[in-house]
DNA sequence: CTGGAAATGTTATAATGTATCAAATTACCC
DNA sequence: GGGTAATTTGATACATTATAACATTTCCAG
């Protein structure tokens, strides 16, 4: 079968964060809207891995960076980071992920790992159109759709366990 | 078309409250749980409307009845409630519901009306084979799903609004 | 009726998120 | 460029949601 996700199997993961940061600035540019360098360097933090980082987190390494930064700091810019599409909050823990298909129109579907953390975001047009049938059929006009799985993902399966 | 579902049309609540404690007493003995008074209090609080309900809000009303009760009581009481599948946490909300099928195997699907408040949970198993299926496509074990879906319920997209 | 498990009481605190107003910065129009 | 409004940031305080830890009580099986 094909190589699993990326969240999954090691990669270059700078990678993701330059390219996510690319993808960023253009989208920012595109929109008019102001990617300071707070709301950067938060997005650059969310980035770090695959793994959601809570709104204190990101603040605890604004802090030690010596960035003169309060909750409300961190929020103002997650919020323009949600806005414009680029990070997820997933409130089943209270966290937040880099959006990876920033850019595109989709919504989100999140499988996360209850055992390494990592987060896989999808797109899976099924699961959309399945989702919107249901609430059609109740008259229900969907407007957001918070989906997020938890479970275990390939690599934490295999790996044994013994204890 | 059919009737719209309940939470979206006046009917008498006190048959669902008195329904889903009838359930809940008889899952409760079929399981060997104890549903306690306080258990028993705070699910009839929960299921006070089909409107979420918070924590801190059954602390309130369990303060205002004289009852000595602090948060752990409460977060008990509702953790015991969601074991045995009695309620459901909203995670976009952090609030709680009674759960619409107490007793059915389900996987819950809730459609969350922003304006007026209330939620109707459903079974959709269209919904939730079209999850499984692209879960197992990324070779995902999905243990836990959490589908829960903002918008208009079918009575607050007919209120003419011109504010 | 007693020993152990389950449930509750009690206090304190952790974790997450907002309100509010002042100051600084930036965009924009002329 | 200079003035002005809008946006962004700083700073303080507070609100909301949830849990840790340990003492006490209640329940029930044997």
């Amino acid at each position: 079968m094909a190589s699993q996700a990326l969240p999954y199997r090691p990669h270059n993961h700078q990678a993701c964060v330059t390219q996510a940061l690319a993808d960023a600035r253009a989208i920012c540019r595109a929109q008019n809207a102001r990617l300071t360098p707070t709301r950067e360097r938060v997005l650059e933090l969310i980035w770090q891995s695959h793994k959601p980082l809570g709104a204190y987190d990101v603040l605890a390494e604004l802090t030690a960076e010596g960035q003169n930064a309060a909750p409300p700091t961190v929020y103002r810019a997650l919020d323009f980071l949600q806005q414009h599409g680029l990070v997820h909050r997933i409130a089943s823990l209270n966290a937040f992920i880099g959006c990876a298909h920033a850019g595109e129109n989709h919504t989100g579907m999140f499988l996360i790992c209850r055992s390494c953390g990592n987060v896989l975001e999808l797109t899976a047009p099924g699961v959309s159109g399945a989702i919107e049938g249901a609430a059609k059929a109740e008259s229900f006009k969907a407007e957001d759709v918070t989906l997020e799985i938890a479970g275990l993902c390939p690599r934490c399966q295999s790996e044994t366990r013994h204890d």
